[in-house]
Order: C-alpha cells, then sequence, then structure tokens
DNA sequence: ATGATTTTTTGATCTGGATCAAAAGTGCTG
DNA sequence: CAGCACTTTTGATCCAGATCAAAAAATCAT
C-alpha cells in the first residue's frame, strides 16, 4: 500500500474494496472494547502500524529468531505451534480481530519455542516491539488496555486448563466446537487434535459418531 | 488486630516482632520487581491496604459471594478450588509475596466458581477492588505493574497447559515437584492430586516407587 | 485430468491411569 | 491415651484412548 506522486491512493488489487480509513476500523474498534482512543493515540498507533500479506502456508514468525512483531489479524487464520519429538504441536489457534505473537520472545527479548504459520491467506497489521514500548510509554490507556485485554485472555486459559484435566476426548471435542464454532471448519483435523491434546485418530472416531 | 477503647493499637502477639514499617517491605519490594514506587504511591498503597489472619482451613474467599478483595500473602499457604461432583479439585496455590483472589469476580463484579480457602495460618495484605480502581486510575505506573506481572503469569499458564496435554503422570509429578520444591511438603497429596489432573492413588503409586 | 502427497478414516491391539475397595497411618479432641 | 475422622497406601480390575498399521479420501502440482 502507499501513495502516488501525486498522493493519491495507489488501489492494488488486495485493497481495492477496502480503503486506508475503513481498514484501521477493525483495529480501532478492538481497542475501543477496553479504553476509548483520543486523537492523538489514534494518530500515532496508525503512523506506526503497518500491513503484511502472508500466503497459505507461509512461516509468520521462526523459532530460531527472537520475536520482534506483533500481528493483528485483518482477515485470514494463524496459529501458533511449537515442535515435540520432530512433530508440529498447536498451541492455539488466531483469528480476524485478534494479537498474536510469540508472548515471551516479544515481551523478554529473547527466543522461545514458538513458530506462527498461515493456515489461510493472511492479512495483518504489523507493529514493532520498539513501536508498542513507545505507545505503552507516552500512553497510559495503552497500559490499560493491554491489563484489560489479557485478563480476558486469562479466563479462556483456566477454562482450557479445567477442560484438559478433567474432561473425556468427546467432552474437549465438543467444548472446541462450541467455543470455536466458526473457525472450526476451516482447521485441519489433526491440528485440532494436537490443540486438544488428542490423537488425531480418536478425533477422527469422535466425529464419526455423529 | 484492633484497638482498644483509647484507640491504641492493641498488639496482638502475631505482629511483636514485625513493626509496621518493615511489614510492607515484602509488598514494596514485590511491586518493584516490575515498577519504580514513587512516595505519592507508596502513601497511597500503604493507606488502603488492610491486614488480615486467617486461620489452618478457615474459608477466605467463598464462590456464593462476590469477590471484592485481592490478598498479597505475607506469610503463609492459600488455596483456589472449586466443586466438581461434589469434591474439591485444586486449581492453584499461592504463597509468600503472591496475590491472590477470583480474578473474574473481582474484575467483573460478578460471582464465580472458586473458593479460596487457608492450608496454613496465614497473614495477608488486603486491597478492596474499589482501591485498586482508584490506583489504577490515579497511577498509571500500576497499569503498568499489572501488564508485567500478568505476563509472567501467562508463561507459566502457558507451560501448565502443555503439561496437561503431553505428559505422564510421573512427568507431571516431577514437574511440580522441580517448581513447587518449597511449597511441596507443605502440601496434602490429595490436593496436589487434584491440581495435577490425576487421582491421589496415582500419585501415590509414583511417589512410592521413589 | 493424473499421478503424487498429504490428510483422514478404519481396524486391531495394548497400556497408563481410573475406579472400586479396603487396610494402614496420622492426627485431633475430649 | 483412646477413639474418631481424615489422609495415604496398597491391591485388583477395567476401560478410554494411545499406538501401530494400512486403506480410503482429499488436495496439490504438473
Amino acid at each position: 500500500m502507499g501513495t502516488n506522486t501525486n498522493g493519491q491512493l495507489i488501489k492494488s488489487t488486495k485493497y481495492i474494496n477496502l480503503p486506508v480509513i475503513e481498514h484501521h476500523e477493525i483495529l480501532y474498534h478492538h481497542f475501543e472494547k477496553y479504553i476509548k482512543l483520543n486523537a492523538s493515540l489514534k494518530h500515532e498507533l496508525t503512523s506506526r502500524i503497518t500491513f503484511k500479506t502472508f500466503q497459505k502456508g507461509e512461516l509468520v514468525h521462526d523459532a530460531d529468531m527472537i520475536c520482534t512483531k506483533s500481528y493483528f489479524i485483518q482477515k485470514g487464520l494463524l496459529r501458533t505451534y511449537f515442535l515435540k519429538d520432530g512433530k508440529e504441536v498447536t498451541e492455539y489457534f488466531c483469528s480476524e480481530g485478534e494479537w498474536i505473537n510469540s508472548p515471551r520472545s516479544l515481551m523478554q527479548r529473547t527466543k522461545d519455542i514458538y513458530y506462527i504459520d498461515a493456515l489461510e491467506n493472511t492479512d495483518v497489521f504489523c507493529l514493532h516491539i520498539n513501536d508498542l514500548g513507545f505507545l505503552f510509554d507516552n500512553f497510559p490507556e495503552m497500559e490499560r488496555y493491554a491489563r484489560l485485554s489479557m485478563s480476558s485472555i486469562f479466563g479462556h486459559l483456566m477454562e482450557r486448563i479445567t477442560s484438559l484435566r478433567f474432561t473425556s476426548a468427546k467432552e474437549k471435542y465438543e467444548h472446541f466446537y462450541r467455543v470455536y464454532h466458526d473457525i472450526y471448519h476451516r482447521l485441519p483435523l489433526g491440528m485440532v487434535a494436537s490443540y486438544l491434546g488428542i490423537t488425531q485418530e480418536t478425533l477422527s472416531r469422535i466425529r464419526a459418531e455423529k
């Protein structure tokens, strides 16, 4: 995305139906679930955010690198996974309107075990850790945003822990199907199985008896 | 703790060797792992915090109530649990230098499923949700503190999720023993078992083969 | 399309840990 | 210090789900 020498918007095929002003709305809307965005913060946010598109199958973040960017999904589906005995284990899925990154790697500026890849062609907003730091340092409401959005994720993690400890494979599947109903049909079975901590054979059999 | 009819502090044996000024140090120290505490924040914090002692076995928070306080443990051991099929399932343990509360109940001012009880006689600092709100509203560094301390807990939750999905009962036990080495010997076996999502019979057998 | 990969399903077997039951410790309380 | 309640251990059995193997179906590249 960019402007030509006359300052006019260049219409690339990707964005032809999404002029910039509307483009950012999904991001603003996300923040406004937690805080008010004043003009100044909006401006800093907008000017520091870049766009990127990943092709299906493309690696978004490599565990061999320190993660320096957080990605907000505008459209598409990304996944965090790690390797165990040479096999991919899905940690979580992220779709429209959610941030994804390798949390510890991003915040501590160290390497971590997580890879991120694209399960679909995906358009994201990128925010570099340095810019994120700038926003935290200069906009206290960004700190609040982070606190509030994190606590809502907390609830999900605690539910997941309970689910892993005390439910049968079938209940795990049913819970997943209910909670992630909108993205379920976009996910390969094997990835769902490893997310749930069961084998894909078991998941296939559970699904068959319906 | 309380005052007599002359308004003087009654010295209970509990606090005789811990003058108030030193008393707060553990709390300050905790905050200073994440932020700098200026005099003003220190003052507001100190003046809003109250003390409380729970006897072993006492209920600290009842799931039938909305949780209005967050407890910082100065000495002792508390536990969060919930009921499943009439039996207590341990969610987590908290010891010296940690905050405990019923997160969703506290933040959303709704009821939640979690109880908190005392596994030992425990001294805590209490902070009421209204005071916490005041601190968040008036000290941006408190928002930062919350963001940073939460992200460190995040890491633990993610590790726990991985551990629940892919490790044998024996590995779960060994991991727990390693990570919670300092409190392990203070915990009844049955509670550890339910924390790990295994039966106490299995945990007992694992422990026996050492 | 068409052959090659990858993903999913189906089948047969095996096992870690649950469940049920009871004995042995441990520790309060009067 | 005896009696009662709670916790931990030990034993026997059972089953949900893992593992191993291979066929069937879906997806992809040429």
